[in-house]
DNA sequence: GTTCACCTTCCTAACGGTCGTTAGTCTACT
DNA sequence: AGTAGACTAACGACCGTTAGGAAGGTGAAC
């Protein structure tokens, strides 16, 4: 029961805010009254930091995940994979609306503590594509740049441009934006 | 006075959101009491979507100001220069943190009509690119792609991703993803 | 095996506070 | 005289939260 009010609140989180979203609402959801939440959670801060906890959980294990199955992969797929990655399940829509909507406008009074969850997952990402960049030039001696951290910034910042299309717009206009800045993308990444 | 209001609830969108501003703390910052609003706008919804259309009309203004001002400007200046023309006036900050805000995460009750507002905007946005991208390309003969549709789009795409992180991280971090993705990004769209 | 205390989890009722909104009034300028 | 724009007062609705109690399960003591 306490894991049922945590997701239908990441759902209700995300779609609606931290403002926006109210306790009767995720309890009508769960099928409960509004007091029985506070028999699992000491308020809806406990409770908004747990999903995000739990959304930002997730996402770091669903990276890892990819990067182990793309082991030996090369570049070229690993990136371009990285797209169709977040579509394939469609509960975590969900889970990267309510994480980017935290992270882009989070609640004043929280502000500090959700910085403190979000920005080690970033950080992360930045560093497993960091990493993924060197140990792939070494094999396949194709980058144009040998500033690695650089070149997963880039990347990252165009993964957000189209995340964000897909937050948005949904999956027909990402799949649009990918196929636009991919092929752009990839040609400046690599030598001519 | 009635422009005041706007401003100064435009910034308090921006940053608390719809749910999360208020009419009382808004009439206060003005300088005003609470009920004095309605003496020029008929409730919040209105007064919203008053700030939306004035927020997006100036940033429409402001986008054909760039174009004519960039007008013979070659396409890498024109393009490089559009990275710099947020961060040139301060104000437009909050204009930007508002419209990211109620695109990507609209009130659910005004979701449509709040298309109807922002879309064209984007639609203007991505047609002046296009036409950009063909323009310069008789001129230059430099373009990679003919595609000139989807070179604005990947475009759009970059700025998008870069903005989000003007919005979240300030104007530090939005300069380093600047310098990671453009020449990665022209290097792509250019012919070697 | 029964009893009893305890804890969990749900409930109803209600609190204080804030919200958006309306009614009605006063003031000052046209 | 009339209108625009500010005010005070107050409305009903909803918010997060707390108090207090009922139902059910668990586990130790007898």
């Amino acid at each position: 029961m306490k894991k049922e009010i945590l997701q239908i609140a990441l759902v209700q989180f995300a779609n609606e805010g931290y403002e926006g979203a109210s306790l009767g609402k995720i309890a009508e959801a769960v099928g409960i009254k509004k007091p029985s939440i506070y028999a699992h959670y000491a308020g809806k801060d406990e409770l908004f930091l747990s999903a995000l906890t739990y959304a930002l959980e997730r996402e770091r294990s669903h990276l890892g995940c990819y990067f182990k199955q793309m082991k030996e992969e090369p570049l070229e797929n690993l990136l371009r994979g990285y797209f169709n990655w977040f579509i394939q399940d469609l509960e975590g829509n969900d889970h990267m609306k309510f994480i980017l909507r935290t992270m882009y406008f989070p609640p004043a009074r929280l502000e500090n503590e959700i910085g403190e969850l979000i920005n080690p997952l970033f950080d992360s990402m930045h560093r497993h594509f960091t990493r993924v960049m060197r140990e792939r030039e070494r094999r396949e001696n194709i980058l144009y740049s040998d500033d690695f951290s650089s070149c997963a910034l880039a990347f990252i910042t165009v993964i957000e441009g189209t995340i964000t299309e897909l937050v948005y717009s949904g999956e027909a206009a990402y799949l649009k934006r990918y196929e636009a800045v991919w092929p752009i993308f990839w040609r400046g990444l690599v030598r001519a």
